[in-house]
DNA sequence: CAGGTTCCTGACGGTGTGTCAGATACTACC
DNA sequence: GGTAGTATCTGACACACCGTCAGGAACCTG
């Protein structure tokens, strides 16, 4: 829950400030947090590129300079919304952490998993599409977020990688966190298509057996049980 | 939509038109292209969002009004770049289709296969990546791109993975068109975030060899060969 | 309700968009 | 080589969005 000594540039003092500097009220507080749902709301209707500072003002019912109160950009804002996902992405972990990974029951870990990704990343696809963009295309900001989202899963899932390595049912010489990252690049990248597949006429369903069996395989080595 | 500035005389012609309805010549073309290259380098300096015509076209060392005479507006040259991409691709779809895929030799058509996607991506990600991103956010335009090049891989790898079900090496009640799918997003994302993974400190050629490795596994059932 | 604080916005100079009409460059033909 | 005809380019324009700031409005609190 540690939300609060998030990184904000300046870093005088840990409160979150406005434009000019004075730390936001109650009334402030409410409507910085109206301008987030609206940002989050106009990105899931229109596209990134034309997401505008005007529209999401006048959508929120107030005017373009109030949003430059509280973010120096729309970046700033999808930024902050970004964080308050990742953190909505700590149940993922959860999941591979607590197990099992063993027998049929491990396989019904990887089936959960899988049915998590989908519906974490159904729920906030939007924002997630650009924290892929923008770190792709380099920016820091965005890949910290990113880094914070995954690469937690990803150790999880190494971990366990290395717990089979160290029984033998997985051979050695393969890194774990690439097993891990590339297993968690997959549910990613499915998930967010999701749309795409089924109108290539392939069921969720389908997709779904399909990545817990490789997710099963990759992870503990182990045959899936049969489908 | 299209403004259809031309009153409707002869409306359809499969020859390219400019804004002013004029098929454009020798000239014409060799600055419709200058553009073009220089869309795909400032996608590649800078970000999708911050790519405005203004840039291209002084870049280019032409007016705003030249660019619009050759393409609507940046989407519309970025299809354009896409189209080119996706036949480019289709290396891709060859070396699945080739094979072999049986046996020690077939582990290495994975581990190629793995190989000319990250040298793909790697020279077309800017452009692919919005091809990704305008995909996943609806638009139908880019769709079809994306359709065209990786239904194709995916459909060859499905043809693939058929072959090794009626062989009983893998399991039937798995859909193959769903498994060649997840294979393919595996592929494409992975290829995309090579920089974000070596950040984490993992060797691109430990992605590789796991990749292959799923890969293998996924599509013909097989256990690959010991790292 | 006076005085202080928090919050909002109108107004503005700057930049990008997209569309013309007209200027300019090329080509063909005499 | 000159000229008509076409192909190509662009200056100029009206409009939209950006990002900033000074000052006004709303909200305390006593």
């Amino acid at each position: 829950m540690a939300d609060a000594p998030v990184d904000e540039t300046d870093v005088d003092d840990d409160e979150l400030r406005a434009a000019d500097g004075r730390v936001p009220g109650r009334r402030g507080m409410a409507t910085r947090q109206k301008l987030l749902e609206h940002t989050e709301a106009m990105l899931r209707e229109s596209s990134y590129r034309e997401l505008k500072v005007i529209d999401i003002a006048r959508e929120a019912g107030t005017s373009p300079a109030t949003f430059y109160q509280y973010f120096p950009d729309v970046e700033e804002a999808i930024l902050v919304l970004a964080s308050e996902t990742s953190h909505d992405g700590e149940v993922l972990t959860e999941i591979a952490t607590a197990g099992p990974w063993t027998g049929a029951p491990g396989y019904e870990t990887a089936e959960r998993l899988v049915g998590a990704f989908f519906e974490f990343w159904g729920s906030h696809s939007s924002v997630l599409r650009v924290v892929d963009l923008a770190t792709a295309q380099g920016d820091d900001r965005f890949r910290q977020i990113r880094v914070r989202l995954l690469n937690e899963i990803a150790t999880a899932l190494a971990q366990v990688n290395r717990h089979f390595v160290s029984k033998g049912k997985v051979p050695s010489g393969l890194d774990p966190m690439a097993q891990a990252g590339v297993v968690v690049s997959m549910l990613a990248h499915v998930s967010d298509h999701q749309m795409g597949f089924e109108f290539w006429g392939i069921k969720t369903k389908d997709l779904q057996v399909s990545m817990a069996r490789q997710v099963y395989w990759t992870i503990t080595g182990q045959k899936p049980p049969a489908p």
